[in-house]
DNA sequence: TGTTCTAAGTTATACGCTATTACATTCGCG
DNA sequence: CGCGAATGTAATAGCGTATAACTTAGAACA
């Protein structure tokens, strides 16, 4: 096992890696341009192996892509769980919905293979891809700091990812600026975030009221 | 002038509408799969052209997407009009977002190539496309129905714009069946419909109360 | 009405990317 | 040590974008 973003040494056969190396080294092609910019004649040259050597490794381009989002996935289920680890006088939820904010800006490419393009959609129950997308969705259930509110929680967290995603989206299509740039995109994330907290109390203490805790 | 979807008559030299032909052609293609279904090459064939013809009328792939999703935006606005003019118990804005959520599920192909991808963002200032776009969300605007709030109006449609957005993403990220199908999309989006027009009416109170109804 | 200019279409071609086939090398396990 | 599986290579087919050079038809004006 070698670097994973090393090219293959001369005057070998074996890359030692090359599985590893061209997710990572994806990864950083699709950074700024998103899916479109992944080409496995381009990652092959990059890695210093023949073009289809990648083949060896996945079954088309369609499974590097799989393979890759899957990754992006760990990876900012990762960026999450650090944000809402770390102390702050901010909540849990709204730490991660401004991490998921910048996330989507400052990786956008990355962001739009994520969410944005059908790889996830055709995802197989069973797989890789689909396992990381519901181990991410997770995190926004953690992050609501609710014990058992059953269904009535991931209500919640399906809206506030839900409109954390929009803001995403509108963000990169530039409706926050020019005429429109009356609020920030940090702003709406935070009313979004707000208005969940209010949400989720008032069912909680509503529950309560009427005996049913687990509801 | 000839049918827009027709293919060039045999025996004839030109077209008649070849760039129009085109658009309305590449939209049908990307109804399912999204940019990636259109192909110059294939649409030529469909339109019984050569290959380099669409060439005349557009400089790359790139700029017949731009015209393609100016094209979309453009459907999208009048379908939201429609809905919005129709007489109905529910809403202007609801039938705004529900319009929208539709739009964005049933032709999610076209919706992807309008808020995912890099064509909007890429779109300058002055042209055919951030027009279309800018358009669009203006109905957004006039659906709250509130005559002259200022940025506050502004800032509202901002987030319901995002939170319907939002939705039809995690719905196409598959987020709402199985074990998270506790609440459809349609609901989801009358929550966010609900929340913005109690915002909005408590904004709007409030800024009377000061006196000040222009903000 | 005829000439000419230009818009629009054609054929031929170069080039890049995906993917497959057949062959070569190395790793690891018995 | 030897053999099979895993991994890499060279050669090639096929598709899509894009350009260059040539052709046709439509319109514009004498």
């Amino acid at each position: 096992m070698r670097s994973q973003l090393a090219r293959k040494p001369e005057n070998t056969y074996h890359h030692g890696d090359l599985r590893d190396a061209l997710i990572k080294a994806a990864l950083r092609e699709a950074e700024q341009g998103g899916a479109e910019a992944i080409s496995i004649k381009a990652l092959a040259k990059l890695l210093g192996v023949s073009q289809p050597a990648p083949y060896r490794h996945f079954a088309d381009r369609e499974a590097l892509l799989a393979a890759v989002t899957a990754e992006a996935f760990r990876q900012l289920s990762a960026i999450l769980r650090e944000a809402m680890a770390k102390p702050s006088k901010q909540s849990k939820l709204s730490r991660l919905a401004q991490a998921t904010l910048d996330f989507g800006l400052r990786r956008n490419g990355i962001y739009r293979l994520m969410f944005a393009s059908r790889t996830v959609s055709c995802a197989a129950k069973g797989s890789e891809l689909h396992a990381a997308t519901r181990e991410t969705f997770s995190l926004v259930i953690e992050a609501l700091e609710v014990p058992a509110v059953g269904y009535l929680r991931e209500r919640q967290a399906l809206k506030i990812w839900a409109a954390v995603h929009g803001v995403v989206m509108l963000a990169e299509q530039g409706l926050f600026t020019g005429e429109s740039a009356h609020a920030t995109r940090e702003e709406l994330v935070e009313d979004f975030v707000d208005e969940t907290k209010a949400a989720l109390a008032a069912a909680i203490k509503g529950a309560r009221r009427r005996g049913k805790p687990g509801v």
